[in-house]
DNA sequence: GATAGGCCTTCCCATCATTGGAAGGTCAAG
DNA sequence: CTTGACCTTCCAATGATGGGAAGGCCTATC
């Protein structure tokens, strides 16, 4: 099949199939005559299994040493569980960044009147006043990124 | 003060300044006769106030309608609040659907043994198993990214 | 057999925020 | 007057994706 229908079953974009096999995540398709890529079942199975870990968060990176251990008939499960477990850990870290900022917004938002007046704690504390972000204890230096 | 010093004062790095001006977020420092940038404290708080943005997750573009209002003494507070309060709601998507993640990757863990066998309930889901992913009814199709 | 239009190819560019580096000018201290 | 730390501009890369142009291929219809 050409990489039009193997990107509609897969769920993959036709670029990101192109771009998959340019930095190597996924072999070379075959090629007709005329150059067209060809794709099996079998491909499009492995453009799924993509689709779902990217689904997961997953860096392309990471999906690379999953379809090493997908392909590995040998491979110890731990290995694979060890991929997820620093996939979720690095998702936590994230929740929780991403709670901090939420917190704080929140606690600003509340105690701004949000009429017409021209006075917001959230501005005050953007401008530095740290001190109407007290309870939450938010952040330290290096917290964002 | 030259730049460097700035960006120690702000916490943010000489290259984001020089961007932040490329870009227009802020204005076109002054210069020294040889072409140095030049700051003063009130540039130093306005990259203060675009650092701690920042770090609150805001995108450049949000940044900058916050310092629009920032300048504007005769602002309506209820512009400051919705734009918080969008950045909030924006913030809590994300956190869903990484929880989302992180209680698919979770369970599909859970279930994998973890030792030196090749079985794994993980990447049975990544390959199109989907009947091991059931309890968590986690995401439907367009729901990354 | 010619033509239309839908698919494919490669190549380049843009995004967003940020970092890195190269090549060259400036400043201050020794 | 040299040295080293700073500054300048310009260009490139990141990661994953989308957009588009220019051109080739394929198939159905006339």
């Amino acid at each position: 099949m050409n990489i039009g229908e193997a990107a509609k079953h897969s769920g993959v974009s036709a670029k990101m199939i192109r771009y998959y096999e340019q930095t190597g995540l996924i072999p070379s398709a075959g090629r007709t005559a005329s150059g067209y890529r060809t794709y099996t079942g079998t491909d499009v199975q492995m453009l799924r299994f993509i689709r779902r870990a990217r689904d997961l968060g997953f860096q392309v990176e990471a999906i690379g040493e999953l379809l090493a251990l997908w392909r590995d008939r040998s491979r110890h499960s731990a290995d694979v569980k060890q991929l997820a477990q620093a996939q979720i850990a690095g998702l936590r870290r994230k929740i929780v960044e991403m709670e901090s900022m939420v917190a704080t917004l929140d606690h600003l938002a509340q105690g701004c009147s949000g009429d017409d007046r021209p006075d917001c704690p959230i501005l005050a504390d953007l401008e530095g006043d740290a001190s109407l972000v007290a309870p939450a204890c938010h952040n330290g230096p290096g917290f964002n990124r």
